[in-house]
DNA sequence: CAAGAATGACTGACCAGTCAGTCATGACGT
DNA sequence: ACGTCATGACTGACTGGTCAGTCATTCTTG
């Protein structure tokens, strides 16, 4: 992003922000149809025709909106740095972030709902269209630690990503639909612990193997 | 549910649910708001107004068809048997039976977004009144596994719980979202070993502690 | 021939998107 | 300094299409 903006382009883009940021609380606290063009200007205290000067639709005022949150949610992730480098640390405190930032953003995830309810026909929703883009790191990242012999090599890569990406997925909405019951930072212990080690008791683990048949 | 219900009212149920099938197939396919009436009733071969002879309005059909899902869903997992009564063969097969439900019947998982999508405004979405319905013998049924020493303690029962049920219900919105990359049986497994074992290899089970500190 | 079931044309509310018109600003000429 | 004009951002009344729900009428059945 370089600077080289004319004021006139800068204010226009400053002034497309602030409808974004309007329009992301009134789609996400009315929903997608509920929420009308009129309703998003009134709320700027401009004119609905405005709208069309920015945005040439709703959809694409909600699009807008929702890939906005989406590049926040990416912004809040590339913050993970760890001192040493510890690598179960950033597994760690990455998860603590994605927790993080849907609890203090609830908002976006709503759009993310309504997205995928409405726009039925696109490619992909928008969650995962990041979530692809992030994966290609995160699996170099997991194979040096089975190469060095710390996590578990008896389970596909991308399966494990896949676990952890959708223990996440579904907390998030989960803590969204019903409300956390608990503490951010017990679950976020909690998700941690289950996902290091699992439910089993040491002494169960010894005793236990393959237990997943599909005699049924 | 007797019986004793006259040949007219027999009929009438029956129509019913006819009514109910069908429109849960055309509200998957093409979501809550381009699914007209109109078109439901066409479908069927009836006019619009005998609709209205059996559901009150749109929402009430739609919530029905919902509901009828759900109540499918509670049937899949009640049909879990398993031969000696082993605990760990249990939570594998309801977990087999979850996941094998909503890859068979994808149009309710459509239907589970259409509703928290547009009803924003009820008390709680309906996946989430029948599991808690199924919460309470869960619990007892964690319980007697942590007691007899077979699970690991330092968690409290309803963050695994949670975690188990996040999992299942993140998994379950991804492949309908975007696809299983892997065959059932394969995500199965991996889900099977993660949530009872987690991703650490065992050496670094007995190296690693308190990783899920906050010292961000 | 009732009585209830089914019909489908009709109504009225709703709202995205349009576009003819207004107005503030600033540039230019006198 | 002042009047004139050009620009384009902004306005909001209006249109056209949509569709849930109604109800007077027709049909079916016991």
């Amino acid at each position: 992003m370089s600077t080289a903006l004319s004021p006139a382009e800068h204010r226009k883009a400053q002034r497309r922000n602030e409808i974004v940021r309007a329009a992301t609380r009134l789609f996400a606290d009315l929903g997608y149809a509920a929420c009308e063009m009129d309703r998003v200007a009134g709320e700027l205290g401009i004119a609905k025709g405005t709208l069309y000067l920015y945005f040439n639709g709703k959809q694409e005022l909600f699009l807008a909106c929702v890939d906005q949150g989406m590049q926040d949610l990416q912004t809040a992730l590339e913050q993970v740095v760890v001192p040493d480098n510890d690598p179960f640390r950033r597994i760690a405190q990455s998860i603590w972030r994605f927790l993080q930032f849907f609890d203090e953003n609830p908002q976006h995830i709503e759009l993310l709902i309504q997205e995928r309810a409405i726009f039925r026909d696109r490619p992909q929703p928008t969650f995962f269209v990041y979530r692809d883009a992030r994966r290609s790191r995160w699996r170099d990242f997991y194979q040096q630690l089975m190469d060095s012999g710390r996590i578990r090599t008896d389970l596909a890569i991308d399966d494990l990503l896949d676990s952890i990406g959708n223990l996440l997925y579904g907390t998030m909405f989960t803590n969204y639909f019903v409300g956390r019951s608990v503490p951010l930072c017990q679950q976020y212990k909690a998700v941690v612990e289950f996902t290091f080690r699992g439910i089993l008791s040491e002494g169960e683990r010894e005793r236990l193997t393959g237990i997943a048949c599909q005699d049924w």
